[in-house]
DNA sequence: CTGAAAGCGCTAACAT
DNA sequence: ATGTTAGCGCTTTCAG
């Protein structure tokens, strides 16, 4: 016998099996089975019947061998737990819903060499199109999107060259405005808190936007706290905490995303800290979730649902360009930070 | 010409490009790419050099077809952004990692038809085994399960009837436990929040055997609060509000989910009440993120991480088991409920 | 409206 | 250690 899956016990069912049940050819079933074509009513019964009866599952990868079609769209991200990246996948997914393609997630743990297998394992299905977060990729993953021949789309961020079509914000931009609103507002000594990592691009381009916005008021970072390992509440409370110990006269904290900022502001509350008069505070991202804290964050939407839902939107259209969409992100003051 | 994709412009690479740039057989290409079989050192360094000077990428839907060997993993879940599920495609993750197993998710907006859509999807590019959330399913979907002839396992939930194997945990027994806790503690007049839509069949399940639990220590449910839309701390909070303003004398609240429990408990810390002397509050999951909120909110970790892993370690050994996993969920009192 | 033939790009099995 | 042959299950194309 051929190669049967060893573990598969029956063989699997195909259209042969329904047209001999219909008593049709295999073209009709496949007509039937896909929309495709003139089909009698009556027949198209008998084939729904038995197929339906059978349990029918085509098998897609001998339609898409012989039609050179696949409806998948690959989408590559850093992770899953970083509560950014289901938003983008639900812009993506709205849009896709209403064609006939399908995403399929992978992620790339922030790790360069881990994103070209996972971009390779995903070209090699031959998807549709292809979004990926980011704009930093090794060569070798650079090389494959551009001659991917489908269309690929860089999410998320727009400081830098994209491989073709781009969507995202200018994450330094970012940086740089919330400076200038802090400073607008009077602060002065200026603390930032995030990851010491430096595989999070986008929070890196963040913070020197930031320090940009800054030296361009006539101001500087006064001192700052990096952290190794997942943001949360806790991690956000005990950069404060160090923080605020090492240098206590700072008067506005920025940190790398809201979930950190969440913590800092428990922490600062907790000690009585007068917000946003003694101290002001500031995160990124827009989280949902958070409304509700006993203050409104000033933070940054990020716009990630739109940006997944431009990405689609490219991939759906087929757009083999390499246009870039600049998305702008919006500055809300929420309760932490002074009136301008 | 035949059908190409017609956005396609050159025709995709083959085997056969590969194989007359290395001036081999298109079988020893395949060989070497595979790591099958023997091939010299002086060949095997020819053809990879052809492939990637040619920037080949091999058509995974070819070599499916003809070794009827998909190495796929479907994962069916209802949605990314509830965090739970995250951390069991983080589980999973880690799993198959280790195996050539590739997950490929899949979300059903918790509705049975769209998830019956989402497993139809799925099991036609012929997996090598299937993860799907729940034991709810409608009956297509259930059919298509038990005949697929790969190894299906459902997870999260171990009250019902599996199609096959099941890693999850007992959500009834979870809320049953946890009133069993807050009976002992001596709460008596308790409060649920949680979601209307039913759904949500785990949160339903807890919610019964919070009600049994109670009932076996004489006591009852005083008051309930229910919402539409999402978690998040402004639910929570709104909820607690309404609850306790509604039934003021309540001195327990049990929340479906942490993240609603911690709105609850910033709501009550405001309010001055005393936590957990004058009311207890305790949701469920135990989520990271949360851990420095003011107070660690009493939970019961899900497992879901675990449950992840067991469920991927039984399609990594080609499982075709109805093996039924029950994981225990842990109470965590954290410093919501009284000492018992 | 329906059917027959050819072949998608790859790999199992069998040579050599 | 390498090559040859014959499909995998479906869809395209062309013929009725």
């Amino acid at each position: 016998m051929r190669g049967r899956n060893p573990f598969d016990g029956k063989p699997q069912m195909t259209l042969r099996d329904v047209a001999d049940a219909a008593g049709v050819s295999e073209m009709t079933v496949s007509r039937v089975l896909r929309n495709r074509g003139d089909v009698s009513d009556k027949t198209r019964e008998r084939v729904f019947g038995a197929a339906r009866r059978l349990g029918y599952v085509p098998n897609k990868i001998a339609g898409a061998l012989a039609s050179n079609r696949v409806n998948l769209v690959g989408v590559v991200i850093p992770s899953l737990s970083n509560m950014v990246f289901p938003d983008v996948l639900a812009g993506i997914g709205e849009v896709l819903d209403k064609t006939p393609l399908q995403p399929v997630i992978g992620t790339s743990q922030y790790d360069d060499d881990h994103e070209e297998n996972v971009i390779y394992e995903m070209l090699s299905w031959r998807p549709s199109g292809l979004i990926v977060a980011g704009l930093e990729h090794n060569e070798a993953a650079r090389a494959m999107m551009a001659n991917a021949g489908i269309p690929i789309v860089e999410v998320m961020d727009v400081d830098g060259t994209p491989v073709a079509a781009c969507v995202g914000i200018s994450h330094t931009e970012a940086g740089r405005q919330m400076a200038r609103e802090i400073a607008a507002r009077g602060y002065r000594r200026i603390g930032y808190c995030g990851s010491s990592s430096t595989r999070d691009h986008r929070a890196q381009k963040r913070r020197q936007g930031f320090e940009q916005g800054l030296a361009e008021a006539g101001l500087g970072l006064a001192d700052s706290c990096l952290y190794a390992g997942s943001s949360g509440f806790g991690t956000g409370r005990g950069m404060t905490e160090e923080i605020l110990t090492r240098t206590p006269d700072l008067d506005f904290l920025y940190y790398n995303s809201d979930i950190n900022a969440a913590g800092g502001l428990l922490y600062c509350l907790e000690k009585g800290m007068d917000i946003p008069g003694r101290i002001g505070l500031a995160g990124f991202n827009s989280f949902e979730v958070l409304d509700g804290l006993p203050m409104r964050i000033a933070t940054m939407d990020s716009q990630r649902h739109a940006i997944g839902r431009r990405a689609a939107e490219l991939i759906a259209a087929n757009a083999l360009t390499d246009e870039v969409v600049r998305l702008d992100p919006v500055f809300l003051p929420g309760d932490t930070v002074r009136s301008a």
